[in-house]
DNA sequence: TTATAAAAAGGGATTATTCCTGAAACTTTC
DNA sequence: GAAAGTTTCAGGAATAATCCCTTTTTATAA
């Protein structure tokens, strides 16, 4: 009996390739796919065959991965997730990990890579590569921690909201907002709002497009 | 024999996976596959079938999808590009458009859509689907015009510059700048220079990332 | 060559952002 | 309850961004 595979990811001709590539292999074959975490907590349930192996993707218009992965871990704890992103950022890749991701390749990975993926997960219960693994270092080394507030303060100022505007919305006052975008500036190393919102947006701080 | 196509895309699970997808169709098979416009023009000249199609890609490191179709229009007038992107946003589509591109889908249609294209292309020569050719309408009823000195204005914006400093690194006075600035802002309808970043970027006027 | 348009630049004012330092208010911990 | 830490907020000031209006220079066309 073949292993089988669940992919998560919002581009369809994606997820379609990649079920293409999966069913040729011999030992895998893919048993569900879908475009997002919602529409993944609809299917799971019902599914005949549950995945052993969920590729999952961060970025997702409904449910992003971060959210889907903590779904995951509280209902189908057994399921082993690789995340599949474009995203190389530390951040992303950390809060990954910190939401039950045993795994993270990039899209720019090639099916060897994949598979090799798969056997890892399978045998040992995790695959990071040499990239990531050096990445996962340098960010635990830095250990930016964004918290609610901050994450909350980002969405807004990525939405184009005044410092003012966004005293309001979050019934702060303007000098405390002012604080949050010190400390940002801090950790990000930035100067400039600019440079806030494009940091957050790399680092999947914030959901966008 | 089967019609020849290529994937130019820098994400090579996703360049796999098409090809997984197009080769299992009786009457298409992948021809050539690279990861951008500079790899491609290494490759294509020495290739023995030329593609009839080509699938491209428009955010690419080396070379991006709006040059490297220039290019191929100069080279390769007779094969018909094919435009495969994330990037719903019309001033990409148009941009395509007017550099040589024959169709535009996004990566989150299916399979029997890229078909579809396929066969528009060969026989009525392009392929827009209706949601495109809204874009395409609404686009050109804007027409949005962005010159050289404001794309490169876009671009040092969006490396963080200060208006100071983009007006040193363009041999231009502060006050010119402000006046791209002003354009820009009205273009666009933005009131802030996130909002101008973050259009500039969506619609895929700025290398990033 | 003159009319016209477009690009470049300046004057000047208002507002927003960025950067200090420090003081209350509130929590947590011992 | 005192100590330590965090969050919230303030004063004050320099710099940058935004906006409006006008002038000069350059390019284009009639």
């Amino acid at each position: 009996m073949k292993t089988p595979i669940a992919i998560v990811d919002d581009h369809t001709l994606f997820r379609q390739g990649l079920a293409s590539l999966i069913n040729s292999s011999p030992v895998y074959e893919v048993c569900l796919d879908c475009s997002d975490g919602l529409a993944l907590e609809h299917l799971l349930p019902s599914a005949e065959t549950k995945p052993k192996i969920l590729l999952l993707d961060i970025m997702m218009k409904h449910k992003n991965g971060y959210e889907t992965a903590v779904w995951l871990r509280n209902n189908y704890p057994d399921i082993l997730i690789l995340t599949l992103s474009t995203m190389d950022h530390e951040m992303s890749i950390i809060r990954m990990i910190r939401h039950g991701a045993r795994g993270y390749i990039l899209k720019d990975a090639d099916t060897e890579e994949l598979f090799t993926a798969f056997t890892s997960l399978l045998d040992e219960g995790y695959y990071y590569n040499e990239l990531v693994t050096q990445k996962i270092v340098k960010g635990l080394h830095n250990s930016i921690h964004v918290n609610e507030n901050e994450t909350r303060f980002l969405q807004l100022a990525c939405n184009d909201m005044s410092y003012q505007q966004i005293a309001e919305a979050m019934h702060k006052s303007e000098k405390t907002v002012d604080g949050y975008r010190a400390d940002l500036f801090k950790k990000f190393q930035v100067t400039s709002r600019v440079g806030m919102v494009l940091y957050a947006i790399r680092a999947g701080l914030v959901n966008w497009q």
